[in-house]
DNA sequence: CTCATGTGAGACATTCATGTCTCACCACAC
DNA sequence: GTGTGGTGAGACATGAATGTCTCACATGAG
């Protein structure tokens, strides 16, 4: 791997337990000197930017091929197939989350202008995905598929969390999301 | 109001939106010289610290009154008491949520020892709350009560960015998270 | 061997948030 | 009027993170 790779793989691990990571933590992590993180990225924007970049292209990724067919407004109207697309979708995210999961909640990536416009891009097709499930009887039509939106990515962060802190284990953690996602938490 | 409630509610307010605004950014949106605040707080980790505590408090407040008995391990069995209770819990957390937002993700609060510390036992009392109303039935309990803990969480950070995004209304987002929580998103 | 490339270590300057201090001002109590 | 307390504005110092640069070293290709 080269040592790009290195350093990019290395900050993506530990970003996700120490947020605040400055440039030297990070080269730290990646066992090179600061100075080659440097040769490599001109600032700490651009190492962000690189690695808000890949978060936001794995998550194009997954909905163009969640359930086979990918995610859009132009779905299928067929509830089975809806399901098990959400299905997929679930488990490809919390696999995604495991990789990507500072990218969540990240200070900088978030007021970014350019990572911004493409997460709302994304996440609006994402939503336009939950609208069609909606129509076809696959999920609740009395709450806006905006907020089903959100609230995936609520129970994402929680899965991370709750993975961070040890407190559930990695093993099933895509079933954990996607029935609470589905059927919430009561008996 | 004293300037030092101003301070503090100003600062509340605004590092919902900006959660790495500088003291100088609170000080202005506090509309008080940057000086006054070092007045008043001797750092920003006095500040902050201040900020968490309030919003343990809140929550403390929260599980104590929760529901009219409070919230705990010692719970009654009642289905339905238990269910009014988590109702109530819900909408006192979204209302919360409302104040002290940023304190659900806040990098300086979640690495503080004595924060951290706090905000534990009152997770852990919650979830205790949560296994009372598995044995009674209320929530299911085929996933660890921990994990409802943490999904509970989740929503609340869907809730407050649903919000701060303007993706859904102030009005009956309570009512949302708490069908959301119980019900999932499941037609 | 020789050279080119990439790296580690460290010195150095710069920037920014932070924290401290002084001084003038204003409102208010007396 | 006079004094007092709280404030705003700004100067100043400090520390941490950042970004740049140089030099020595290791490795591998030729």
């Amino acid at each position: 791997m080269s040592t790009r790779e290195a350093i990019l793989t290395a900050a993506q691990r530990h970003l996700t337990r120490h947020p605040a990571a400055s440039m030297a933590d990070l080269a730290a992590a990646a066992g090179v000197g600061r100075a080659t993180v440097h040769r490599h990225f001109a600032g700490r924007d651009e190492l962000l930017g690189e690695l808000g970049a890949r978060s936001l292209d794995r998550w194009e990724h997954t909905l163009d091929h969640a359930g086979g067919t990918g995610v859009g407004p132009a779905a299928t109207a067929d509830a089975e197939q809806l399901r098990a697309c959400l299905d997929d979708l679930m488990t490809r995210y919390v696999a995604d989350s495991d990789d990507f999961g500072f990218a969540l909640t990240d200070t900088f990536l978030l007021g970014s202008a350019e990572h911004s416009a493409r997460a709302q891009a994304l996440f609006e097709r994402e939503v336009a995905f939950y609208e069609a499930a909606q129509r076809a009887g696959v999920l609740r039509d009395d709450v806006p598929a905006v907020w089903i939106g959100h609230a995936v990515y609520g129970l994402l962060v929680a899965a991370r969390e709750a993975l961070r802190l040890g407190d559930v284990p990695r093993r099933g953690l895509d079933r954990l999301v996607l029935t609470t996602v589905l059927q919430g938490g009561a008996a």
